[in-house]
DNA sequence: TTGTAGTGTTACTACTCATAACACTGCACT
DNA sequence: AGTGCAGTGTTATGAGTAGTAACACTACAA
């Protein structure tokens, strides 16, 4: 009955788990009260802690908030990247569930939503995370289109070479510049209707937010194999 | 040769001053380290002031900054309807200059469009500059649909009805639910796009979002006039 | 001329980020 | 087993900010 975990002491297991709890405890007050709302004393008061010892974990607030910035958007990236399994499915629904996907992720975390993409600017070219759900964007976007039009371009020579260097930027150097553009495409129209959405720009509940982005997504897809 | 302003008091006029002055300083630090570096204490120190005399004019730093979240919606949107007005050019291009003015408001005071749409959930239904803003874009749409389908939806009629209602939530009871929802399109698609430029997500430079935003313009002006 | 409302000041409290100084403890090493 | 150190916690403290209180000066109206 002894335990297998002998590769962690004790004292890696508690530190673990404290920082677990941080980022638990954090999380919660984001999403209760923004992440303006999230300070050192409160997180430890909230831990029965004292705040100078959060500093044994992170330098400062600015760096707990990068943590939980980066953990954010591995979560988000995940959930997209896991509704796009979408097992037998055809890639254009796949398209779709990654889509609702996000949307229902920023719905469900609307605070943390707001602390990836609204507190501009930050600069996350190169974010891993996300890169990688574009790169399941793609991967769908390029089935779809087919291997036939493999370098057809979307018609505008300049953007096109942008296009292919931004591919390249995300490890994708196979990538047409049409399939690019749509997934940029994608990518920005959803944000654009979930942001706008999260501020309650449609006087709430007057627009079906979903239905716009499904209408969206099925365009930008058609601007992918028709002409 | 004496002054014709008698209708405001000297210390009226020294209030205004001192409220412009306000203004002025704040979005200067705003445009120079975000909002969340506006003080009381350093707009002060840079009014050569103490902190607790600003609070002859600003209740509360929350109502310092709601002030300017309302001013700043109102100089994007007044920069966007000077651009819709665009004298003899066709209501298409004026389209473009209306977007490409958002664009360029944007860019030019990135900290502030972070403040407006960045910090969310912010419930902004009901916003005056916006609305006025949208209806110049509604009127253009509108312009360029021509009368003959003025009742032509958008093919989903649950949608439509909702972008009914939207539509007389602006003050716009005779817009078509097409012209409604090619309106959404636009500024869902370009503030999506600018939201994403601004945090640098497009890796600096590598893709030329106003290019982009030119085609998401053309393609959703073409759903209202082809099919 | 005088009272009052408006505008400014300094003094103060409460809260936050962050550092310093110190105490306890797991754990590695002899 | 004993020793020492790195790791983790504490309280004390300083600096900065939001906001209030108490008080002084001034424009202006009665």
């Amino acid at each position: 009955m002894t335990d297998e975990r002998q590769t962690l002491s004790r004292r890696e297991r508690l530190r673990a788990q404290t920082l677990q709890e941080i980022e638990d405890v954090s999380f919660a007050i984001i999403d209760a009260d923004g992440v303006h709302a999230l300070s050192f004393a409160a997180l430890a008061r909230t831990m029965a802690m004292s705040a100078p010892a959060v500093y044994r974990y992170f330098p400062s607030r600015e760096a707990l908030v990068a943590h939980l910035v980066t953990v954010s958007y591995q979560q988000l990236a995940d959930a997209v990247r896991e509704a796009a399994e979408g097992g037998k499915r055809t890639p254009r629904v796949r398209v779709r569930l990654l889509v609702a996907a996000y949307r229902d992720w920023a719905l469900r975390y609307p605070r943390r939503y707001g602390m990836l993409f609204g507190d501009m600017p930050s600069d996350m070219s190169g974010n891993t995370p996300l890169d990688q759900a574009m790169a399941a964007l793609i991967d769908l976007l390029s089935i779809i289109q087919g291997p036939s039009p493999a370098d057809a371009g979307s018609g505008d020579r300049a953007l096109d070479g942008q296009l292919r260097r931004w591919a390249i930027a995300q490890d994708r150097p196979a990538t047409s510049p049409r399939a690019a553009r749509v997934a940029i495409l994608i990518w920005t129209r959803v944000h654009g209707i979930v942001s706008l959405e999260l501020t309650g720009i449609f006087g709430n509940q007057t627009v079906d937010a979903q239905r716009l982005i499904e209408l969206e997504t099925d365009n930008a897809i058609s601007a992918l194999v028709g002409t």
